[in-house]
DNA sequence: TTGTAAGCGTTATCAC
DNA sequence: GTGATAACGCTTACAA
């Protein structure tokens, strides 16, 4: 790991001039330009990035914070966004926040201290406050989830209208009790869903149960359990409305045993081969990322542009067969089956 | 964003001073130590990372370069790296190679360049001779697959072993036609897996035909182009061994629909929901990348010390019913069913 | 065209 | 116990 001077030293010219060559400054001889060439290869140099980043002053870094590394949904974010930042020499800094909302502001402050060029994050803490100090130094854009008691860019999928267009097709399916399954009603994104849900089922005259409210599915285990309260009720559901993809997936092993009519908001690896095959809000990740990643890049590009803090990106239904079978019921409306793939963890 | 010459100033005493308390340094007049902590209070001192790091030479992370970062497999292995470098103050700096052998090299240099503390790579390209210079400053441990053309840690599963077991496992089933399915046998874990098929194959003094065997299975479109050049043979296959979860995710829409038995090498969410649930060879990313993160540190730790170059970690069979449906074939092989769960991605 | 000096923010060294 | 000084490697501003 040879230096600047070190290179300098052999090819007898300063570290200067030595830096004009690495970074094709047009005003150096030929012939100076050879000699350190010859020495730079001669040294095998390196740059020392801590040295320039240092001196730049800003990490050409993008950093991003999500939930779940290993949730297909913000792994295909993640990797949208460093795809982004590959194409404008940056790279991307992927942090776990291992879905503790107590360890949120330590771990994303560490991130920040980086001098970093810009932060995305899907917040899992109730209140992100503490970023409102950050953002006048580093763009900072949230993702899947609005932020909380503090003003910023977010790019967030339409939780309540996808939530209101699943619940209304069980409805449409002639369902008239349907339950809902989800993590916790903390989390904002499952709170506008069940929003979405609950209107829906206002809409159409339909009650809302507390009672045919299930939380905390995780995985398999307490996606059982839940699953086991609802079907206890008297009269149980005959639909379901599952609030994310990571509690649809623990749902499957049970669900396979029953008879439910099943949609889901966002769409998962397999969805469409497991039985039955989910019906889903279609999320599009890479899409949310490829967004998020520019803002971040305009942001820096032109800080003084004025640009749209909220954007809400509409989502889709994928019709499957899991609520088919209870189509019998109401022969009157045949769903159409489609053969989408979920094709998001390629 | 202030610094320590700042509070210095605000303090009235050096900034080595307040450098001192700041690093919780016992020689301090507790005076001193009170008048600085509250000037360290009153501008809201952070300190800047980029100076400390270049300060000290070395950045404290970890850096993860994978072929593709959506793969459930790498996202649990560097979500693993990522809890253990946590518990040494450590960050993790995930990079996706996009499966591109080509760009493999710059983008990997870009990361070391960055004074990482240590290296964990699952490799794309052919050779790695390129690490060798790197080596001498920032510990390196290969993951997933061994190294090529450079000395070096790693830590691997059971290739050979895994895809022996996993075919003899069908040919105990009954199975003489056995196809063999993958991405590329230029991939060395492929080409590894491959020869443990067709050592089974020949230790059971079963002919192994090159017609049997379909590559490019990347994809759901490739994988069935790729099967149905196998269902077109001449009597056609009837068990396949897929060489690793990618092609077998690929290849579950048309697998449902034929008679095949299959064993596939690596779980995959879902895999045992899907139709029919797979038999599979477990490998386990969490224990990979926690091994590897922990010989990272102790080759920090402890540089002179010696290691073992080569690590194989043992797989095992999770057997399901993909290759339960010809069990009536030979109705003397009755596998058992365990309901063992895929639950690596959470 | 080339070189000198200075500084980014922090900390180790060595005075006092 | 505290502070002045220098240094990490690089690049900007300014001179020569």
């Amino acid at each position: 790991m040879s230096t600047m001077r070190e290179v300098a030293a052999v090819a007898k010219v300063s570290a200067k001039t030595v830096s004009r060559v690495f970074n094709n400054d047009p005003h150096v001889l030929p012939e100076t330009r050879e000699r350190v060439e010859a020495a730079l290869r001669e040294l095998n140099y390196v740059p020392n990035t801590l040295a320039t980043t240092f001196r730049a002053g800003r990490y050409p870094a993008i950093g991003i914070a999500v939930p779940d590394l290993v949730d297909p949904f913000f792994a295909a974010l993640a990797k949208a966004v460093g795809q982004l930042a590959a194409q404008h020499n940056m790279s991307i800094l992927v942090t776990n926040l291992h879905d503790d909302p107590e360890r949120e502001q330590p771990i994303v402050e560490a991130l920040l201290r980086q001098s970093l060029s810009g932060l995305i994050i899907a917040p899992i803490s109730h209140d992100q406050a503490y970023l409102a100090a950050w953002a006048s130094r580093t763009p900072i854009v949230f993702v899947d989830r609005a932020p909380t008691k503090v003003p910023a860019d977010h790019f967030v999928e339409d939780d309540h209208g996808g939530a209101y267009t699943a619940t209304e097709h069980l409805i449409n399916h002639g369902h008239q009790r349907i339950a809902f399954l989800g993590d916790s009603l903390d989390i904002p994104t499952t709170r506008n869903r069940y929003h979405g849900y609950n209107d829906a089922l206002r809409h159409h005259q339909l009650p809302n149960h507390d009672e045919l409210v299930a939380l905390g599915a995780m995985d398999r285990d307490r996606a059982a359990t839940a699953f086991a309260q609802l079907e206890a009720l008297q009269p149980p559901p005959s639909a379901l409305f599952c609030s994310n993809a990571r509690c649809a997936m623990a749902l499957v092993p049970v669900l396979s045993r029953t008879e439910l009519a099943v949609t889901t908001f966002g769409d998962f690896p397999m969805a469409d081969m497991v039985t039955p095959a989910f019906t889903v809000i279609d999320q599009n990740p890479v899409r949310v990322g490829q967004l998020a990643g520019q803002r971040i890049i305009d942001r820096i590009q032109h800080p003084n542009r004025r640009y749209r803090r909220r954007n809400v990106l509409p989502v889709g239904l994928i019709e499957r067969e899991s609520c088919l079978n209870t189509a019998r019921l109401h022969p009157s409306h045949q769903p159409t089956l489609t053969t989408a793939h979920s094709s998001k963890a390629g």
